[in-house]
DNA sequence: TCAAAAACGTAGAACGGTATACGTAGAACA
DNA sequence: TGTTCTACGTATACCGTTCTACGTTTTTGA
C-alpha cells in the first residue's frame, strides 16, 4: 500500500528543485507563488520561467499546513436537482480569473450526512465553505463560521452575524406563485411543501403561500401537504391530495422536479393539466420549458446566486469580517401548466 | 488575511494533544489512527478514549504529506444530467464503512477544464481518481495513472493497462434500442449523438445503431445527427431532422435529457410521440418515468457502475496493479415513447 | 532455563510548503 | 558624508502527521 503511494509521487518537483532551477532561495520562489510583498520584476519572471520549464505544481496539502489551500468546498444537498447546476455556472464564472478551485461534496438533506461533509471540508483545510440548502440549526452554523469564512445559500437568518447568506426571497416567491394563479382563476390552491428536517427556505415559501391565500380572501382553503424527496413519497402525496375530499384546482411546489411529478400523477388519474389542474413549481430550471411539461415557475438566478455566494466568500478569506445577507428578487414565468 | 485564518486554526487538537492526554506517544496514536500493526487492545482502547474525549480529527493536509488523504475525487462532465445522481448513490453506498470521503469536481464536458481539474485533485493528494464519461486521450489517462490510482466509468478501452474501467455494453445498448424500434414498426430511425470532442462510449453507441440499422436491413436510412449539450444546438438539431427532407419516423437519442428535449420539439412542430415519431434515450434516469414523458430507455444501472468503480479504486490505493475491466449488460426500459 | 522471536512502544527525521526575522544593498534625505 | 529608509533576498523554524529504526518487554519453543 505504502509502496504504490511512493513509486507515485516520485518525480513531483518541488519548490527546492525550482529554487535551484532559478538559482534562487526557497523563500523568493513561495513569495513568488503567494504575490506577496518583496520581489522584484526581474526574480518573478525568473522563477515563473524555471515554474514553466519545470512544470511545477505547489501540493495543497503543504501549503495547507501553513496557509491557504486555495479550495473552496461546496456542499450541495442532492445531486437529482438541476437547480444547482445553475448556482455551480455561477460559481464557476465568478471563480473563472482566481487561483481557487470548488470541490463539491453532497449532504443527501440531512443534517447528520451534511456535518459529516462539512467536516470532512475543514479537516481538507478548505478556505471556506458555500453551504447550499443547509438545515444545520444556527448554533452549528456558528460553530463552522468559527473555523471557516462561510456562506449560505437558501438559508434565511437575516440576523447572522458569523456567516454571509444568499437568497432570493421566496416568501415572496411564494406570494408571485399565488397571486398569478388567483388571476388565473384558480382557487382551490394547495401547497406541496418538504417533509423532513425543517428548512427555513421552506418556512418561508409556506409564509408567503399563506399571505397570498388570505390577501385574496381565500383563507379557509389554506392546504398544506409534504413529503420528502422519495419518488414513491411524492406519487402518495399527491395522489392523497387529488383524490382527497378537497380536492385543489392548482398546487404549488416547493420546487421544480416535485411538481413535474405531480403533473405525471396528474395525468395519471386522468387529469388535465391546466384544465382541471394548475401547477406551479419553483427555481424555473431548464426542464419547466419543455413542452410537455410547460410549467409555470419561480426563477430565482441561480447563476448569479451562486456568483455572489462566491464572491462573500472570497471576500471573507481576504478579511472581511462584516455580516452580508444578499437577496435577490424571484421572478415568476408564466408557462402552459396554468394558462386556464 | 493571515489573521483571520490564524484565528480561526486556534482550538484544533493535535495528535500531540491526544499523546499527552493518553500518556503514550504520538507515534502511538498515529498507529491507532492508521490501525498499524503494534497496538495493544489496552492502548488502542486508551488513545480512543482520549480522541473522543478531545474531540479529535486528524487534518488531511498533514496526513497527505506522507501518507493518505483518505479522499477520493471524483469528476462529473456536467452537474444537469440526473444520471450522475445514480452514479453518486452507488460511490457513497461503498464508502459508506470505510474512511473515504468523496470530494466532486466537474470537468464541464471539455478536455482542457477535466485535466485542470484532475490536476488540482492530484494536487490535493486525492488517493484516487475516479473520472466519469472522459475525453481525454489515452495517453492523458496514462499519465493521470502513474501519478494516482485511475479508474473511468463511461469510457471505453478495454486495452488500458494502468487504470481500470466501468462500463455498460453501449454498443449492446444502442442495439437493444434500435431492435426495439424495428420491432415496433419504425424503419426510419436516426440517432441523435453527441457533438464535441470524440468520447468512446458514444462511438460505441454509434457502432451499436448501425449495426441494428445492417442487422434490419436498414442500412440505407442510417442517419447520425449530433448536437453539443448546449439547449439550443440541440432543439436545432431537432428541428433539422424533423424537419428535413429524410425526417425519421423515430429517434435513439444519446441520454435521456437530450431525448426530454427532442420529445419537447417534435411536440411543439405538432407531431406526435409515439405515433409519428417514436423517441428512444438512454440511462433511464427518473424522469423517463414521468407520465408526460414516458420515455423508453436504456438502463445502465449508474448505481452499480458507481459502486464498482469505488471498489476498484480502493482495491487499487491498497495496492492492485492488475488491471480490471468492468461491464455491465444493459437493459431496455420500454414505455410509451415508442409503442406505436 | 535460556535463547530466539514476537509484540509493543518510543524517538525523531522526514514531507513540501509558509512566514518570520533578519541581512544587505542602493536610494533618499539632511 | 553620514544616516535613515526602502526594496529585495535569504536562512530557518514551523505546521501536523507518518513511518523507519530501534529499544524494551513478553511470549514461545526446545
Amino acid at each position: 500500500m505504502a509502496q504504490a503511494g511512493e513509486g507515485r509521487r516520485n518525480g513531483r518537483v518541488t519548490i527546492r528543485e525550482v529554487a535551484d532551477d532559478a538559482g534562487v532561495s526557497v523563500a523568493a520562489v513561495s513569495k513568488v507563488l503567494r504575490d506577496a510583498y518583496g520581489v522584484s520584476d526581474a526574480l518573478r519572471a525568473k522563477v515563473r520561467a524555471s515554474m514553466d520549464r519545470l512544470g511545477y505544481r505547489p501540493l495543497a496539502s503543504a501549503r495547507g499546513m501553513r496557509g491557504q489551500t486555495y479550495t473552496l468546498g461546496l456542499v450541495l444537498p442532492d445531486l437529482r436537482n438541476p437547480f444547482f447546476a445553475d448556482i455551480m455556472t455561477g460559481v464557476n464564472n465568478a471563480l473563472e480569473r482566481t487561483q481557487y478551485q470548488v470541490m463539491m461534496g453532497i449532504s443527501a438533506s440531512t443534517a447528520k450526512l451534511e456535518t459529516g461533509v462539512v467536516d470532512s471540508m475543514i479537516d481538507r483545510q478548505m478556505d471556506g465553505i458555500i453551504l447550499i440548502g443547509s438545515t444545520e440549526s444556527r448554533e452549528s452554523l456558528n460553530t463552522i463560521a468559527e473555523k471557516k469564512p462561510l456562506v449560505t445559500i437558501g438559508h434565511h437568518d437575516p440576523s447572522a452575524e458569523a456567516f454571509d447568506t444568499v437568497n432570493n426571497n421566496d416568501q415572496q416567491g411564494a406570494l408571485l406563485a399565488v397571486r398569478h394563479l388567483v388571476a388565473a382563476g384558480y382557487s382551490k390552491i394547495a401547497m406541496l411543501s418538504l417533509q423532513g428536517e425543517p428548512s427555513s427556505i421552506l418556512a418561508e415559501r409556506e409564509q408567503g403561500y399563506r399571505h397570498g391565500m388570505v390577501e385574496a380572501g381565500l383563507g379557509g382553503a389554506i392546504n398544506i401537504a409534504s413529503a420528502t424527496q422519495v419518488m414513491r413519497d411524492v406519487q402518495f402525496a399527491a395522489k392523497r391530495l387529488l383524490q382527497g375530499p378537497r380536492r385543489p384546482d392548482a398546487i404549488f411546489c416547493w420546487t421544480d422536479f416535485i411538481a413535474l411529478e405531480v403533473i405525471s400523477v396528474a395525468t395519471e388519474l386522468g387529469l388535465r393539466v391546466p384544465e382541471d389542474v394548475g401547477i406551479v413549481g419553483y427555481d424555473n430550471t431548464m426542464f419547466c420549458d419543455f413542452a410537455q411539461n410547460s410549467l409555470t415557475s419561480i426563477d430565482q438566478s441561480g447563476e448569479l446566486l451562486g456568483l455572489q455566494a462566491a464572491r462573500l466568500v472570497i471576500e471573507r478569506i481576504n478579511g472581511r469580517t462584516a455580516v452580508e445577507h444578499f437577496v435577490v428578487p424571484p421572478r415568476l414565468v408564466a408557462r402552459r401548466s396554468t394558462s386556464r
